[in-house]
DNA sequence: AAAGCGCCCTGAAGGC
DNA sequence: TGCCTTCAGGGCGCTT
Protein backbone atom coordinates (compact mmCIF):
# COMPACT_ATOMS: atom_id res chain seq x y z
CA UNK A 1 0.00 0.00 0.00
CA UNK A 2 2.73 2.69 -1.39
CA UNK A 3 1.65 5.93 0.72
CA UNK A 4 3.79 8.97 -0.79
CA UNK A 5 6.72 8.05 1.38
CA UNK A 6 7.05 5.16 -0.22
CA UNK A 7 6.56 6.31 -3.40
CA UNK A 8 8.87 9.53 -2.98
CA UNK A 9 11.56 6.84 -1.76
CA UNK A 10 11.22 4.75 -5.03
CA UNK A 11 11.62 7.95 -6.88
CA UNK A 12 15.04 8.58 -5.15
CA UNK A 13 15.63 4.71 -5.65
CA UNK A 14 15.73 4.34 -8.70
CA UNK A 15 16.52 7.88 -10.27
CA UNK A 16 20.06 7.52 -9.97
CA UNK A 17 19.96 3.79 -11.98
CA UNK A 18 17.49 5.48 -14.43
CA UNK A 19 18.29 8.84 -15.26
CA UNK A 20 20.43 9.16 -18.89
CA UNK A 21 19.44 5.68 -19.63
CA UNK A 22 18.14 4.76 -23.07
CA UNK A 23 15.01 2.75 -22.96
CA UNK A 24 15.80 -0.01 -25.55
CA UNK A 25 12.61 -1.90 -25.61
CA UNK A 26 9.55 -1.56 -23.65
CA UNK A 27 7.83 -5.19 -22.53
CA UNK A 28 4.38 -5.10 -21.56
CA UNK A 29 2.86 -8.46 -20.26
CA UNK A 30 -0.29 -7.22 -18.87
CA UNK A 31 -2.14 -4.10 -20.54
CA UNK A 32 -4.97 -4.15 -18.27
CA UNK A 33 -4.46 -2.20 -15.08
CA UNK A 34 -6.60 0.68 -13.65
CA UNK A 35 -6.67 1.94 -17.36
CA UNK A 36 -5.40 -0.12 -20.00
CA UNK A 37 -1.79 0.55 -21.16
CA UNK A 38 -1.94 2.30 -24.02
CA UNK A 39 -1.23 0.74 -27.64
CA UNK A 40 0.97 4.07 -28.25
CA UNK A 41 3.11 3.76 -25.14
CA UNK A 42 6.02 1.46 -26.90
CA UNK A 43 6.02 3.74 -29.53
CA UNK A 44 7.01 7.08 -27.60
CA UNK A 45 9.38 5.17 -25.18
CA UNK A 46 11.42 3.28 -27.41
CA UNK A 47 14.88 4.64 -27.82
CA UNK A 48 13.57 7.33 -25.54
CA UNK A 49 16.40 9.07 -23.12
CA UNK A 50 15.04 8.94 -19.09
CA UNK A 51 16.42 12.22 -18.27
CA UNK A 52 14.91 12.89 -14.87
CA UNK A 53 11.90 10.73 -12.30
CA UNK A 54 9.94 12.98 -10.91
CA UNK A 55 6.76 12.77 -8.36
CA UNK A 56 3.39 14.91 -8.24
CA UNK A 57 0.94 13.33 -5.64
CA UNK A 58 1.53 9.34 -5.70
CA UNK A 59 1.85 9.60 -9.47
CA UNK A 60 5.50 9.26 -10.25
CA UNK A 61 6.37 10.98 -13.53
CA UNK A 62 9.63 9.36 -16.17
CA UNK A 63 10.68 12.71 -18.19
CA UNK A 64 11.98 11.89 -21.22
CA UNK A 65 13.17 12.91 -24.78
CA UNK A 66 9.84 13.38 -26.19
CA UNK A 67 7.48 13.56 -22.99
CA UNK A 68 6.75 11.82 -19.67
CA UNK A 69 5.25 8.74 -19.02
CA UNK A 70 3.14 8.83 -15.66
CA UNK A 71 3.21 5.92 -13.34
CA UNK A 72 0.73 5.35 -10.31
CA UNK A 73 1.71 2.19 -8.30
CA UNK A 74 -1.70 1.61 -6.72
CA UNK A 75 -2.16 -0.22 -3.71
CA UNK A 76 0.45 -3.16 -4.17
CA UNK A 77 2.65 -1.69 -6.91
CA UNK A 78 6.41 -1.56 -6.72
CA UNK A 79 9.38 -0.93 -8.69
CA UNK A 80 12.48 -2.08 -8.78
CA UNK A 81 15.79 -2.00 -10.97
CA UNK A 82 16.78 -5.79 -12.11
CA UNK A 83 19.19 -8.01 -14.39
CA UNK A 84 16.79 -7.70 -17.02
CA UNK A 85 18.10 -11.62 -17.53
CA UNK A 86 16.44 -11.89 -13.83
CA UNK A 87 13.71 -14.37 -14.39
CA UNK A 88 10.14 -12.98 -14.58
CA UNK A 89 7.75 -13.46 -11.74
CA UNK A 90 4.11 -13.62 -11.11
CA UNK A 91 2.36 -9.86 -12.11
CA UNK A 92 5.82 -8.23 -13.46
CA UNK A 93 3.76 -6.43 -15.54
CA UNK A 94 5.95 -4.16 -17.33
CA UNK A 95 10.16 -4.21 -18.03
CA UNK A 96 11.54 -0.76 -18.94
CA UNK A 97 14.60 -2.48 -20.76
CA UNK A 98 17.32 -0.49 -20.43
CA UNK A 99 20.81 0.48 -22.34
CA UNK A 100 22.81 -1.65 -19.18
CA UNK A 101 21.53 -4.66 -19.28
CA UNK A 102 19.14 -4.18 -16.38
CA UNK A 103 15.60 -2.90 -16.37
CA UNK A 104 13.09 -0.91 -14.51
CA UNK A 105 10.02 -3.36 -13.65
CA UNK A 106 7.16 -2.89 -12.61
CA UNK A 107 4.86 -5.31 -10.90
CA UNK A 108 1.51 -5.14 -8.91
CA UNK A 109 -0.71 -7.76 -7.79
CA UNK A 110 -3.70 -6.03 -7.69
CA UNK A 111 -3.42 -4.04 -10.73
CA UNK A 112 -4.96 -0.90 -8.79
CA UNK A 113 -2.00 0.80 -10.51
CA UNK A 114 -1.61 2.80 -13.93
CA UNK A 115 0.86 3.25 -16.70
CA UNK A 116 -0.26 6.01 -19.13
CA UNK A 117 1.50 9.28 -21.58
CA UNK A 118 1.48 12.25 -19.97
CA UNK A 119 3.30 14.08 -23.22
CA UNK A 120 5.46 17.20 -23.32
CA UNK A 121 3.54 19.10 -20.54
CA UNK A 122 2.42 16.06 -18.11
CA UNK A 123 1.86 18.66 -15.00
CA UNK A 124 -1.73 19.61 -17.76
CA UNK A 125 -2.76 15.68 -17.79
CA UNK A 126 -6.40 15.43 -16.61
CA UNK A 127 -5.31 13.41 -13.53
CA UNK A 128 -2.53 16.22 -12.07
CA UNK A 129 -4.13 19.42 -13.51
CA UNK A 130 -6.70 19.93 -10.64
CA UNK A 131 -4.42 18.26 -7.99
CA UNK A 132 -4.38 20.46 -4.37
CA UNK A 133 -0.93 21.54 -3.26
CA UNK A 134 2.69 19.21 -2.31
CA UNK A 135 1.87 19.04 1.88
CA UNK A 136 5.38 19.66 1.94
CA UNK A 137 5.50 22.29 0.14
CA UNK A 138 5.10 26.20 0.92
CA UNK A 139 1.70 26.66 -0.55
CA UNK A 140 0.48 24.11 2.18
CA UNK A 141 -0.13 25.79 4.73
CA UNK A 142 -3.34 25.84 7.70
CA UNK A 143 -4.55 28.70 5.83
CA UNK A 144 -4.99 27.03 3.12
CA UNK A 145 -7.14 24.21 4.86
CA UNK A 146 -8.86 26.88 6.32
CA UNK A 147 -10.03 28.90 3.29
CA UNK A 148 -10.44 25.77 1.58
CA UNK A 149 -13.02 24.15 3.94
CA UNK A 150 -15.33 26.81 4.66
CA UNK A 151 -18.96 25.83 4.21
CA UNK A 152 -18.04 21.90 4.04
CA UNK A 153 -19.82 19.75 5.98
CA UNK A 154 -17.85 16.46 5.58
CA UNK A 155 -15.42 14.61 7.79
CA UNK A 156 -12.34 16.56 8.34
CA UNK A 157 -10.41 12.99 7.72
CA UNK A 158 -12.30 12.53 4.51
CA UNK A 159 -11.80 16.85 3.56
CA UNK A 160 -7.65 15.94 4.19
CA UNK A 161 -7.73 12.80 2.20
CA UNK A 162 -8.99 14.43 -1.08
CA UNK A 163 -6.62 15.32 -2.88
CA UNK A 164 -8.26 18.28 -4.81
CA UNK A 165 -7.54 19.96 -1.04
CA UNK A 166 -4.16 18.53 -0.83
CA UNK A 167 -2.37 15.32 -2.12
CA UNK A 168 -0.64 12.13 -0.34
CA UNK A 169 -2.29 12.21 2.50
CA UNK A 170 -3.28 8.81 3.12
CA UNK A 171 -5.32 6.26 4.84
CA UNK A 172 -2.79 5.70 7.40
CA UNK A 173 -1.49 9.37 7.76
CA UNK A 174 -4.55 10.66 8.16
CA UNK A 175 -5.20 9.20 11.11
CA UNK A 176 -1.87 9.55 12.58
CA UNK A 177 -2.24 13.16 11.83
CA UNK A 178 -5.35 14.02 13.24
CA UNK A 179 -4.26 12.30 16.67
CA UNK A 180 -1.24 14.16 16.86
CA UNK A 181 -3.41 17.32 16.61
CA UNK A 182 -6.44 16.11 18.88
CA UNK A 183 -8.80 16.51 15.99
CA UNK A 184 -11.39 14.29 16.29
CA UNK A 185 -11.79 12.92 12.52
CA UNK A 186 -15.67 12.80 12.23
CA UNK A 187 -15.70 16.75 13.33
CA UNK A 188 -16.83 18.42 9.86
CA UNK A 189 -13.71 19.87 7.93
CA UNK A 190 -15.81 23.81 8.30
CA UNK A 191 -15.82 23.66 11.79
CA UNK A 192 -12.47 23.86 12.34
CA UNK A 193 -10.93 26.87 13.31
CA UNK A 194 -7.39 28.47 11.46
CA UNK A 195 -5.19 27.92 14.44
CA UNK A 196 -6.25 24.37 14.86
CA UNK A 197 -5.62 24.14 10.79
CA UNK A 198 -2.31 25.25 11.56
CA UNK A 199 -1.59 22.61 13.94
CA UNK A 200 -3.23 20.29 11.31
CA UNK A 201 -0.80 21.38 8.82
CA UNK A 202 2.19 21.18 10.81
CA UNK A 203 0.81 17.52 12.09
CA UNK A 204 0.72 15.92 8.50
CA UNK A 205 4.04 17.66 7.72
CA UNK A 206 5.93 16.62 10.18
CA UNK A 207 4.15 12.58 9.95
CA UNK A 208 5.18 12.55 6.35
CA UNK A 209 8.97 14.14 6.68
CA UNK A 210 9.50 11.51 9.11
CA UNK A 211 8.33 8.40 7.22
CA UNK A 212 10.06 9.39 3.87
CA UNK A 213 13.35 9.81 6.51
CA UNK A 214 12.32 6.24 7.84
CA UNK A 215 11.81 5.31 4.55
CA UNK A 216 15.22 5.87 3.22
CA UNK A 217 16.68 3.14 5.38
CA UNK A 218 14.16 0.54 6.13
CA UNK A 219 11.87 0.87 3.29
CA UNK A 220 12.92 -3.21 2.73
CA UNK A 221 11.36 -4.44 6.15
CA UNK A 222 7.57 -4.95 5.06
CA UNK A 223 5.73 -7.19 7.55
CA UNK A 224 3.31 -10.03 6.62
CA UNK A 225 0.26 -7.61 6.71
CA UNK A 226 2.01 -4.84 3.94
CA UNK A 227 2.38 -2.47 6.47
CA UNK A 228 6.15 -0.83 6.13
CA UNK A 229 7.91 -1.76 9.04
CA UNK A 230 9.22 1.59 9.44
CA UNK A 231 4.94 2.62 10.56
CA UNK A 232 5.17 0.16 13.46
CA UNK A 233 8.02 1.96 15.19
CA UNK A 234 6.10 5.39 15.36
CA UNK A 235 2.34 4.78 14.72
CA UNK A 236 0.48 6.20 17.22
CA UNK A 237 -3.32 5.46 16.08
CA UNK A 238 -3.11 3.47 13.27
CA UNK A 239 -3.60 0.08 14.10
CA UNK A 240 -3.88 0.57 17.67
CA UNK A 241 -7.72 -0.33 18.25
CA UNK A 242 -8.46 -0.99 22.00
CA UNK A 243 -4.64 -0.27 22.68
CA UNK A 244 -4.50 2.67 25.36
CA UNK A 245 -3.79 6.19 24.01
CA UNK A 246 -0.30 7.37 24.43
CA UNK A 247 -1.16 10.26 26.36
CA UNK A 248 -4.14 9.13 28.29
CA UNK A 249 -4.45 5.18 28.85
CA UNK A 250 -8.26 5.87 27.46
CA UNK A 251 -8.57 2.29 24.59
CA UNK A 252 -8.16 4.16 20.99
CA UNK A 253 -11.20 3.59 18.65
CA UNK A 254 -11.33 2.40 15.24
CA UNK A 255 -14.61 3.59 12.96
CA UNK A 256 -15.55 3.69 9.44
CA UNK A 257 -15.55 7.07 8.04
CA UNK A 258 -16.38 7.79 4.07
CA UNK A 259 -15.55 4.19 3.65
CA UNK A 260 -12.36 4.10 5.42
CA UNK A 261 -10.74 2.44 8.57
CA UNK A 262 -10.05 5.51 11.12
CA UNK A 263 -8.61 5.28 14.26
CA UNK A 264 -8.91 7.67 17.34
CA UNK A 265 -8.37 8.59 21.04
CA UNK A 266 -12.17 9.53 21.80
CA UNK A 267 -10.66 12.12 25.14
CA UNK A 268 -7.89 13.38 23.15
CA UNK A 269 -9.26 14.32 20.18
CA UNK A 270 -12.11 16.46 19.54
C1' DA B 1 -20.93 22.03 -6.05
C1' DA B 2 -20.59 18.63 -2.56
C1' DA B 3 -21.13 14.11 -0.84
C1' DG B 4 -21.78 9.25 -1.20
C1' DC B 5 -20.91 5.09 -3.28
C1' DG B 6 -19.56 1.55 -6.89
C1' DC B 7 -15.90 -0.33 -9.05
C1' DC B 8 -11.34 -2.13 -10.58
C1' DC B 9 -8.40 -6.70 -8.53
C1' DT B 10 -5.95 -10.09 -5.65
C1' DG B 11 -4.49 -12.19 -1.50
C1' DA B 12 -5.33 -12.87 3.12
C1' DA B 13 -8.36 -14.04 6.68
C1' DG B 14 -12.32 -16.16 8.48
C1' DG B 15 -16.02 -19.62 8.56
C1' DC B 16 -17.56 -24.21 8.11
C1' DT C 1 -6.99 -29.68 5.64
C1' DG C 2 -9.39 -27.49 2.13
C1' DC C 3 -12.85 -25.06 -0.03
C1' DC C 4 -15.75 -21.04 -0.28
C1' DT C 5 -16.90 -16.36 1.06
C1' DT C 6 -15.79 -11.90 2.54
C1' DC C 7 -13.28 -7.89 2.61
C1' DA C 8 -9.65 -4.26 2.41
C1' DG C 9 -7.85 -0.58 -0.03
C1' DG C 10 -6.52 4.37 -3.64
C1' DG C 11 -8.83 7.07 -6.14
C1' DC C 12 -11.60 7.96 -10.29
C1' DG C 13 -16.06 8.83 -11.92
C1' DC C 14 -20.95 8.35 -11.78
C1' DT C 15 -25.20 9.44 -9.26
C1' DT C 16 -27.91 11.99 -6.24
Amino acid sequence: MPELPEVETTRRGIAPHVKGRRIESLVIRQRQLRWPIPGSLKRYLTGTQINDVGRRAKYLLLHCDNGSALLHLGMSGSLRVVPSAQPVMTHDHVDFQLSDGRSLRFNDPRRFGALLWAGRDPHQHPLLASLGPEPLSREFTGQHLHRRSRERRCAVKSFIMDAHQVVGVGNIYASEALYHAGIHPRRPAGRISAKRYELLAQCIREVLRDAIAAGGTTLRDFTADGIPGYFSQSLAAYGREGLPCLACDTPLRCEVIGQRASFFCPRCQR
